[in-house]
DNA sequence: TTCTTTGTGGTACGAACGTATCACGTAAAT
DNA sequence: ATTTACGTGATACGTTCGTACCACAAAGAA
């Protein structure tokens, strides 16, 4: 046989070539000649590491997440050593807004991946579309953190506030990608907001914006 | 020649009929013999009317932004006669989550749009891309009004108020429209949210939640 | 009445898409 | 050395899509 290539890896680069074109075109307009050629393969050869187009976008969000998941927890890893609750949420908070362009990718594949899903029922069985769920879980696990060093102000529902959290900064990144604000107004709001639920610094509070 | 009918009301009729399938099926999937369809009229009537398949998604997103503003309108003016700023800003923002079937029918084919627009310049440089900026000018006045009135905690910054409730408004939306979350939870979460933003009333505090 | 418009239907065309099929070379297995 | 399985290319097929074309009926203008 040929050189018995890996499969798995293979699969990664096109993944990657779909998730590129995908930024550049739109997911929506994605064909597998597209992917084939972004990948420097025959269109022949991306049936053949996936069989159908539905299964190549399956895979697609899957890479997308795993990618994301990397990149937040590097994130996490370089703010080192416990810098306290609130920059560690500044952190992952951040990491899902569009500043560069492979956030901006994220945020936009993910978001089409989104919506079709409402319409899309092999996509809203995919377990990715539940990843919400487990960003809403770290973030309130997050907050009870700091409500136990008594780092916020009284009255806080921490899962109330990571929800709304959440939904903020989902909807700042959608006004970011579509050229309504930049990253810089975005991250302010998200600091004012995070003002309201910690306390005030007692001495910590560095060069802010 | 036959009965000379109004351009404009069967134009709506079909822009209807677009999002209706819309709503169904995704943006990205509805086809001009869709919509024909639905309309309950032939292919051809759908070119007649609109020569093209991009103007048809162009006045389908005009058309949308219309039907959204009355119905927003519509909302503030059932609210009668001043009920107070937060009363009308509630009413804003909970227009804007996907509850009903139109509410719902609106976020997500407006989402589709956004989402297309980023990749697609011919509706970016549509007006109603910008249609957020009219939101957040809208609510940024209603929040100065609240302010004049004392009715807002101090250190606020509407401005930057009008922002946050926007994005976290958005982000509920698409939470409900994934399923993530029920409209009732979203409500909760926007009413925490007022809460921190205004002063506590005096007493005209009902029966919330 | 005769001649233009205006609205409408049917249908055909070219392109693009996802998928299937055929063919072939090469590396491992026997 | 022969056979078998794997990776790869080229290409063909059937469908669907947006658009274009042709024909025609009905209503107002001349």
């Amino acid at each position: 046989m040929p050189k018995r290539v890996d499969h798995a890896e293979r699969r990664s680069e096109i993944a990657e070539a779909l998730l590129r074109v995908a930024a550049r075109r739109g997911l929506h307009a994605v064909g597998m000649r597209d992917v084939a050629a972004e990948a420097g393969v025959s269109l022949r050869l991306v049936q053949y590491y996936f069989e159908t187009k539905e299964k190549l976008l399956l895979y697609g969000l899957q890479h997308l997440a795993e990618r994301f998941g990397e990149r937040a927890t590097a994130r996490l890893r370089a703010a080192e050593d416990d810098p306290g609750p609130r920059a560690m949420i500044e952190a992952m908070l951040k990491a899902a807004l569009p500043t560069d362009e492979e956030s901006r990718t994220f945020h936009l594949v993910y978001t089409s991946y989104a919506v079709l899903s409402v319409t899309d029922q092999a996509l809203a069985a995919q377990p990715f579309i539940n990843n919400p769920d487990a960003a809403e879980s770290a973030l309130t696990g997050l907050l009870r953190q700091a409500e136990e060093r008594d780092l916020v102000r009284p009255g806080v529902d921490v899962r109330l506030e990571a929800v709304s959290l959440l939904a903020m900064s989902a909807g700042l990144g959608t006004s970011i990608l579509v050229g309504q604000r930049g990253p810089e107004a975005a991250a302010t709001v998200l600091d004012r907001h995070l003002d309201r639920i910690f306390r005030d610094a007692p001495a910590a509070a560095g060069a802010r914006e």
